[in-house]
DNA sequence: AACGGAGGTTGGAACGATTCATCGCGTGCC
DNA sequence: GGCACGCGATGAATCGTTCCAACCTCCGTT
């Protein structure tokens, strides 16, 4: 492998002169940048980011750790935050903990390990004792859909208790008096959040808390929401609102309604959560409230780097988002 | 932060010894290494990825650049390269290249300076001049999805022109006479040969090219599929058969087929390409060409640490796997 | 002529780990 | 008693950069 110190023989320079060539040019006099930038081409030269990393002591990466690469919506925080952090020079590693804290754990160690600037997270562990651990290693991290009881953490989040009343008003407004919420895992706290929104909901519509039953999905995909589907179907009267805490989930349920021929809107009403564009394409397009994924991954980003940037000198903020219901057929046109 | 000196001055050993500790702990005599092993956790030592890196010359993370991390099938060829990375110890950085040939050439050159063992990639240069650089640096690479004309070089895809005719095949098994097909940029060979294997098995119905028609999208997205079933619709006569490059495409094609209400698959049918996991999701389930998307993923994965490991001994090979029908409501009882 | 300064270039000291030749020491054997 | 040997531990060299103080040369000023 060629390195700078080829370069520096075969220009006849020293190296530290071809540092400044490629760091900065405006220091070295014409003729010499030339010589030496012809010689870097003609080598094929490739400056070593691990030397530099180790000489900076930091990495020009941040890390992304989600908990459903499956989910579209991850997908588009990603893409959010990539944009982000590219436009200041840096690189995006996004991992996958798939919910699981022991992967959560060892992705921490990893980004540990490779200095990033920072990390941007969405904790599987609800105990927060991972994040513990990356506070102890002087490691920048914002959390990203989920805020921190602790108000020295940087997070973006969009509000769920707001979400899910969203969800239950407009279920309710069109006339529904009972309504299904089909939760996952419920130690996430986005499940509890949307949850409680809807409950909200009906107490401010003067009905019950009763009027509010669950049925509990094992993981937040479509599979589970099929199987969510299966179970709603059996129960005695049929549901005729349902709200699912998860596009995927209410993709599921979709799916095992129209198997069973129930008519969706007319005798099922279904709204999911977070508006992935699968749900656009559903063949009954599904009502669901629209999370700004993307502009929640820039953000987080963007405080990242305004962390690693100031330092000392910087606050730690708690944004939150708002969502919005954005209302299609699979609640349409109801009663 | 606390370096390997610090332990050693610490632990009262020899930089020498702490590194023992950490990488060949039978080197080092019990009471040694457990009063280093102390040492460290008190003082939350954690080593160096880019000091070693920097030693060893090569960094433990593998790339892995697509096409399209919005779409399904790409994340499952993620997930299958990185549970393959991970079984090694090896890291995988995902990358998005959206097509673009410019952010897969950005991203090329960010992973030769990253010095990544290997890179697994998806082309968006048709004319594989990106991949020359590749070559020329010596970084090892394998093609995902993708066979190369050049012998000299890996490769994991599916046969997508099996593909295609077992797409069309189904269609005119339900007895229709003529297909649509709607395709994409036409410099992607995977749009290119699915489109000739539903060529050929129109030919070997008997019947004459002209049978297939072309309807073109822009990207292969949803949004784009909107856009052509729009342009489908507008067809005189009107398409009973459609066969799409993409299942994102099929799934926009099949909301505005919905739109105009216009029945699948009693008026219109439809098969899809990659059977990702929506396909299967959708209120009237899509009819699809299922790829093994984990598994290429996987196999590509290990085929390039196959390389990386062996160096010289090592056999480049072009591995192609089958697809597989799958059928749903999308396409059956028609006619 | 001496001085000051600017523009270019140099050389070497870090950065933090790994690796390897070497060394000290105790043991066992002849 | 001398020697070989093995086990543990050592210390220095090394990887490829960046950064900085020092230096050289030329030029204009006093």
């Amino acid at each position: 492998m060629v390195g700078i110190k080829d370069v520096a023989r075969q220009a006849g320079v020293s190296v530290g002169t071809v540092s400044n060539v490629i760091n900065r040019p405006d220091l070295v006099s014409e003729e010499t940048r030339t010589r030496v930038q012809s010689v870097i081409s003609r080598l094929g030269y490739i400056r070593s980011e691990s030397a530099r990393q180790l000489r900076a002591g930091a990495s020009r990466i941040v890390a992304l750790l989600v908990l459903d690469m499956g989910n579209p919506f991850f997908v588009d925080v990603a893409s959010g935050a990539e944009r982000a952090a590219r436009a200041a020079g840096l690189g995006v590693m996004v991992c996958n903990s798939a919910q699981s804290t022991s992967e959560e754990v060892e992705y921490l160690s990893l980004f540990a390990e490779q200095r990033v600037r920072g990390v941007l997270v969405t904790p599987a562990d609800s105990t927060g004792h991972s994040l513990k651990t990356l506070r102890s290693q002087g490691i920048p991290f914002v959390l990203v859909d989920r805020v921190s009881a602790d108000a020295a953490v940087c997070s973006v989040s969009v509000d769920d208790v707001v979400g899910g009343r969203l969800a239950a008003q407009h279920l309710i407004a069109a006339g529904h008096r009972s309504i299904v919420y089909v939760g996952g895992p419920p130690d996430l706290p986005q499940v509890r959040d949307r949850r409680a929104g809807a409950l909200a909901a009906l107490a401010e519509a003067g009905l019950p808390a009763e009027s509010l039953t669950e049925v509990s999905a094992e993981r937040l995909d479509v599979a589970a929401g099929r199987d969510a589907g299966a179970r709603l179907l059996g129960l005695s009267p049929r549901p005729t609102a349902v709200f699912c805490a998860n596009d995927l989930l209410a993709l599921g349920v979709l799916q095992a309604v129209f198997a069973a021929r129930v008519a969706v809107p007319e005798q099922m009403a279904i709204v999911g959560y977070d508006d992935i564009e699968f749900a656009a394409a559903a063949a009954v397009p599904l009502t669901s409230v629209r999370q700004p994924a993307v502009a929640m991954g820039r953000l987080a980003a963007e405080m990242l780097l305004e962390e690693t940037a100031d330092a000392e000198g910087h606050e730690h903020r708690q944004v939150v988002l708002q969502p919005e219901l954005v209302v299609r057929g699979s609640s349409l046109g109801a009663r």
